[in-house]
DNA sequence: AGTTGTCAAGCTAGT
DNA sequence: ACTAGCTTGACAACT
């Protein structure tokens, strides 16, 4: 089991997200900021690999407007030597890797613009992946997208846009239940058609479970992934106590968190610690999983 | 130096 | 009709 935390490292001093407005792009600018985002991404992983940490998700900030007509600039040529630099420190210390575009991208959009978008997120995104020449394992989530007020033809064009997608893609694309719209049971329909691996979150799956048990969710989720998916990848969180259902807690409840380890001892799966102080509850957590073994 | 409105992209649900 | 919230943070223009 390996554990982690998304994006943001708060204890040393830098950030491996840094961006700036479309409307200052130019390709100094880029340049600098790539340079510096996969400077402090090394520095993290280095702080990651001393603490423990063996999961992480890099922001897709790390190459700003990468997608995006203006950005004409070939980082993956220009960083060749730091890309494969990193990706042989993830390999050697058998580190999980992860990134989660955000909400535009859409595959099952009625809006034709809107898909072709999306597909070209995804590639630079597994674009970034190569280039570190990580396999199959390090993987790209999304969520299934909009419901459009009809959830079943929804699914059908998420089912067949991911049909059509390119190999590149594919290998590493796999779907989050989210805490409104698409279910466990509603990816599992989706997977049954594609094969593709599903993500399981825990408080998704409490907010938008049907009341199922988180346990037997776990199991069903874990039965997607193949071995070259490598172990089931989950999100943890828990609500923020007093605070709107859905919202994302602070610090974790490490009484919960070892309650739900415990639930689901008979499962190997690496957790991402989606909880507001980042590494810090990452290390109360990883020193609870270390207590139970 | 500190404050604050705003940032490429879209959808849903609640007001 | 409008906007908070989503992995949210931090850029950049303004005091």
């Amino acid at each position: 089991m390996k554990i982690g935390y998304p994006c943001i490292n708060r204890s040393i001093g830098c950030t491996a997200n840094s961006t700036f407005r479309l409307a200052s792009y130019s390709e100094e600018r880029i340049a600098t900021v790539v340079k510096n985002n996969l400077s402090c991404l090394r520095k993290i992983l280095d702080f990651n690999l001393e603490k423990g940490f063996l999961f992480f998700r890099m922001s897709s900030d790390i190459v700003p407007f990468a997608s995006h007509p203006v950005c004409k600039f070939k980082w993956a040529s220009v960083f060749k030597k730091e890309l494969l630099e990193m990706g042989d420190f993830i390999k050697k210390n058998s580190m999980r890797i992860s990134m989660h575009p955000d909400q535009f991208v859409l595959l099952n959009s009625h809006d034709k613009d809107i898909v072709s978008r999306s597909v070209d997120e995804l590639k630079w995104h597994c674009r970034f992946l190569d280039s570190m020449r990580l396999d199959g394992s390090a993987k790209v989530q999304i969520h299934v997208g909009g419901a459009y007020g009809n959830k079943t033809e929804a699914i059908k064009r998420f089912i067949k846009i991911y049909k059509q997608l390119p190999k590149l893609i594919s290998k590493r694309l796999v779907i989050e239940n989210d805490d409104r719209l698409f279910n466990l049971s509603d990816c599992l329909s989706i997977h049954e058609e594609t094969g593709i691996p599903i993500i399981f979150d825990n408080f998704h799956h409490a907010c938008n479970g049907n009341g199922t048990s988180c346990s037997d969710a776990l199991k069903r989720a874990a039965s997607t992934w193949r071995e070259k998916d490598g172990a089931l990848m989950t999100d943890y969180s828990s609500q923020e106590p007093g605070e709107r259902k859905g919202k994302h807690a602070e610090h974790i409840d490490i009484k919960d968190f070892s309650e739900y380890l415990r639930l689901n001892s008979s499962i190997d799966f690496d957790i991402m610690l989606e909880i507001k102080d980042k590494e810090k509850s990452a290390a109360k957590a990883l020193a609870a999983a270390n207590k139970k073994l």
